[in-house]
DNA sequence: GGTTTTGTGATTAATCGAGTTACCGTGCCC
DNA sequence: GGGCACGGTAACTCGATTAATCACAAAACC
């Protein structure tokens, strides 16, 4: 622990961008030092003083704490904005080799063939954002789009709503009239309406509530149905494309899947 | 590994994002795949059938593939440009709420007073670059600029350079002639001249030649050194700010450092 | 000169991930 | 029906990191 709350939160960040817990501990150490001896530090974080040299090494190497080679040496964190920058660099230069690498690898023989019938299972708020994106890029005729949850309707997902050709059908449904406010304002161009689906969203017989997250139809051929479990927060949904069956199918196997009722959180 | 040569580097490339090695194969194989079941999976990647599932399981939590629940179970990929996409939201993300806790915690009490004359040792060519943005950006009169390698001359770094207010003076070195030339191209503004620094290039004494990365001397008061080591290709500066005591005290803080020697590359 | 700091290295303990095996349910072929 | 390959889950072993201590040499301080 670090005193502080926050800190806390800073520390956990930190770990999941990569560091390691010493690493970790001592930079948010020095943010809240300016400058600082290791001794110094390794009385404000519970690191132990003898390894703290070991940590700033590691850090300073990525870019996030400059030394002073006097001695006692004295440590000191880069300014926060540099350090943020740095550690996005770093990611986007990641990200952009993996891409590059990815493009180099594709196919390798026949990928299994499969059903008409897909249905697929996804999970992660952002990807399910991308897919929906995606989706709505793709539509010829007709996007039905019913936003759940507030929490749901972000910058992006608005904009790729407005960027919807003028010459597709666009309505837009909303579970709440104050969300479906939200939407008239942000989205002048579509139709929109209030709910129509509280047969998904009601408990399902004495099963907790699954709260309904999005759900999107694209030229009818296309479907993606999310919802948001309750305390986890993360979003799961399945998502189905090129039938002819119409959306009946879907529907039944939605329910089938335990879709709308609950399902243990991925992990 | 996987067959492929550059698939061992996504592979690392996803390690490096936060997977394990398991869910980093299990990405790539099915990014060949297309679709697959987990037989399949384990055949192409070296990854045992039965510990497929779970990497599958975490794969989908990210948001990086989608799962078809049928017998036997299918799985693909999300397509690279939404994988992509994902990971950089959920990174960018990270950083932002770092950031906001990061603000929420400076200062606990009083960092240790430190001499007048501060030299500072950092790493890491996202860092450095950063840092060199930072300087240029709050000059005040003369800034004098040296790059050592080509490679140093990113986009980002011409950018700033270009933005240097004109009644600021704005002298900027390289090491070769062609390079001046990409300069004075890319930065018409600045007064450029070649090298005048060889006596830092050579080879000192019997030690191997250690590269000049970038030499920035900002306002005469503030300036920033790197060098670049011959294999890890890792750029290391020094960077002192704030003495009137003028350059040569921090030239000879450089020799004794051994800046231009060798130094262990960071772990 | 003696004592406290400072820094490095080695050592132990605990954690986590890689790799393996055992086991249950389901369909399929004999 | 009995066996058998397949699909899926869950336990366990082993090895590699990492967290946490300890021992010790070199400076710095009084």
């Amino acid at each position: 622990m670090d005193g502080t709350e926050s800190a806390e939160q800073a520390i956990e960040l930190l770990q999941q961008l990569g560091l390691k817990e010493y690493e970790a501990c001592c930079f948010v150490g020095l943010t809240r030092l300016d400058t600082g001896t290791a001794k110094r530090l390794s009385e404000i974080t519970e690191v132990p003083r003898t390894r703290v040299y070991d940590a700033i090494r590691m850090l300073e190497a990525q870019g996030l704490v400059e030394i002073q080679h006097s001695s006692p040496q004295r440590f000191r964190a880069v300014p926060l904005g540099e350090a943020t920058e740095t550690l996005r660099d770093q990611y986007e230069e990641r990200v952009e080799r993996l891409s590059q690498s990815l493009e180099d690898v594709e196919a390798v023989g026949e990928g299994d063939e499969s059903p008409v019938q897909q249905v697929w299972a996804m999970a992660g708020r952002d990807a399910i954002e991308n897919r929906t994106n995606q989706l709505l890029g793709q539509a010829d005729d007709e996007i039905v789009f019913v936003v759940g949850d507030g929490s749901l309707l972000t910058e992006e997902l608005i904009d790729s709503l407005n960027a919807v050709p003028s010459d597709i059908e666009l309505l837009v449904g909303a579970l709440t009239e104050p969300l479906e406010a939200e939407i008239r304002r942000g989205v002048p161009e579509a139709t929109t309406f209030v709910s129509g689906l509280e047969w998904l969203h009601g408990e399902r017989a004495t099963e907790e509530a699954t709260a309904i997250g999005r759900l999107l139809l694209v030229d009818r051929s296309t479907i993606l149905v999310s919802s948001i479990v309750p305390e986890s927060k993360e979003e799961q949904a399945i998502f189905g494309e090129g039938f002819g069956n119409g959306l009946v199918v879907i529907a039944r196997r939605l329910m089938a899947q335990g879709l709308l009722g609950t399902r243990d959180p991925a992990q």
